[in-house]
DNA sequence: GTCTGGCACTCGCACGCGCCGAGTGCCAGG
DNA sequence: CCTGGCACTCGGCGCGTGCGAGTGCCAGAC
């Protein structure tokens, strides 16, 4: 086991290596932290440090900078979620309070977390899944072809234009609205479909097959839909760790912009509270010198749906947890509110 | 005046550069093209078109490259658009048929922008204002609550949860429905303010706030919308351009990033076909050293919205063209048959 | 007049070299 | 177990040099 002040040692690495982005020395750990010890203790430390694969040096007589296993370390014992401050947490709230629809919610979702953390922001739709329906609409388009909207309690909208096998009139049409509302409004995504299957016997024979097919894609938008959207911005701080660059950056924009792979990403955080994946934890490979810090955010308790940050390995990772709770806290209360 | 054979000099530069991304010299374009003349000409011709400032030494004795202008005058004069070949053609539609909405035809659309330019692409969604409205619906979600959901003609949804002065009751909710049906489904977008403002008069007193809220709500989706949303994609091809690196692509990734810039833009180009921006001709500095390509599509013959790509000055400007042109076509189809 | 081959010249760039200094590991002594 | 001292390592930086691509100019040919 590691003695308190290697541990505090690993701390000051970490912390020094965020901040200045360059491999630290014995000497220079003794000079920023008042750790009581001189150069040499701090050097015996580095060095069972490294043995157990905490810290590395990138070249023989240079500084050492923390591996993955020294970050995870870090992260799960060392440091704690850097709470925001009052004003920070004032502006955010205000920030997204502005928002005129889910989009727009998204959208400042993404744009906020990416300021506050500098990093790149990746902010899941909020899923029909966990949700409920608040209304589902059909209109008449032509007298063989339907439109269905469905409303979330989550603010989203989804649409499909169906094309009936058979005409089917406006009563019809209104009695199917309503039936299908009294069904499914206000339940349960999951539960839709034990709720309407036997819909279709409620109709004259001509009109059942227009009735499964509005009903077919109706599961289907479900189903469609759990392979979820997502917004992403703030690439442009890609640029900011430049020095390793178009080797480490091409990858990451090019895992960003495979929606599958940010979708897994996500989703494989199951912790309830913020996770951390660094660098080689991350599945995919473009992502292998990339931290990614997670968390689900929900309209009630529940979370609905995931956001997060992906930035390198070498981030502040108390402050950009913090961030990513702050927002995700806020994000749920917006969407409880509308 | 510049004589026949210059310009095919600065065709050959333009070309040679664009395929080696290194200055060109006179030798080497001797050998690439058969001018028909020897290095030692070439290199007159070059002083001449360096001399009027369509070519520029990068470094004392070094090649040319080609400057905006020199570009500029490839695009205008020398270089037509190069079509895309059946196959190609073939690929692009079976593509952008499989979409199965609006959101993902645009999603498609950009995905394959950036595979066939290698660029980044940028697609506009469709536009409100050209476009007619299909269906208004609106929907108690309590007593003094109500969604409005707008349809329009090109498949785009846009819902508002408004906040009612009064409680509205079901009929009142029908009846508005119906009226404002009767008079804006199948109109333009920017008839419906005409259109409706004599409404709330039919209706009680007490209703009439209501009604004029949902109203202007209405009215005020559709300019709202006017800031149009829009979708990039292909944002890792920016690192091809890797040698000039950081300096380059950070401005670019910032300017991605703020939709108010990428439709200024692309508003920009008013032709009815292909606009080019080189270089400087875009007024947003952090695009200073890329070009645009852009053009209108639209589901019938007008233009309801803009798609292009952006890339370095230094493209593959008959082949970028022919794909933009090529894509928004098939679009414009997609668009008008759903 | 226009084109051509020849020639001297210019520079950017890659390469090699040596110095410097940060940082290390080890050891003997407190 | 900690500390100060010491020899060693090695990456980075500045510098000088040689090379070669490319140019501009000029005198001669068609």
């Amino acid at each position: 086991m590691l003695s308190e002040r290697r541990l505090q040692v690993l701390r000051a690495i970490v912390q020094d290596y965020v901040g200045t982005e360059e491999p630290v020395g014995s000497k220079a750990l003794t000079e920023r932290h008042n750790l009581g010890v001189s150069p040499a203790t701090v050097r015996n430390d580095m060095a069972a440090l490294e043995e157990e694969g905490y810290i590395a040096q990138p070249h023989t007589s240079a500084g050492r900078i923390p591996t993955d296993k020294g970050y995870r370390l870090f992260v799960d014992k060392l440091a704690g979620v850097k709470p925001m401050s009052p004003p920070e947490r004032r502006a955010i709230q205000n920030f997204l309070e502005g928002a005129v629809d889910l989009d727009d919610v998204v959208a400042r979702t993404v744009r906020l977390l990416a300021q506050l953390t500098r990093q790149v922001a990746v902010v899941q739709y909020p899923s029909l899944t966990r949700s409920t329906v608040r209304h589902v609409e059909l209109l008449s388009l032509a007298p063989a072809r339907v439109m269905l909207v469905l409303i979330t309690d989550t603010g989203r909208v989804e649409q499909r234009v169906i094309d009936c096998p058979a005409p089917f009139g406006e009563t019809s049409l209104a009695d199917l609205r309503a039936r299908l509302n009294s069904r499914v409004a206000g339940r349960r995504f999951t539960d839709v479909p034990s709720l309407v299957e036997d819909l279709p016997e409620a109709f004259e024979v001509e009109d059942r097959g227009t009735v499964s097919t509005v009903l077919s894609t109706l599961l289907e938008t479900l189903v469609e839909e759990n392979e979820e959207r997502l917004m992403i911005g703030g690439t442009a701080n890609l640029t900011r760790f430049a020095h390793d660059f178009p080797l480490t950056i091409r990858p990451v924009l090019e895992a960003l912009e495979e929606q599958v792979v940010l979708l897994k990403l996500l989703g494989e955080a199951k912790d309830p509270g913020v996770t951390v994946r660094i660098g080689h934890e991350n599945a995919h490979e473009g992502l292998n010198s990339t931290s990614v810090v997670s968390v689900g955010y929900g309209s009630g308790g529940e979370a609905v749906a995931k956001l997060g940050v992906v930035g390198p390995t070498r981030m502040d990772y108390p402050g950009t947890m913090g961030a990513v709770r702050a927002v995700a806290r806020y994000v749920g209360q917006i969407l409880a509110e509308s």
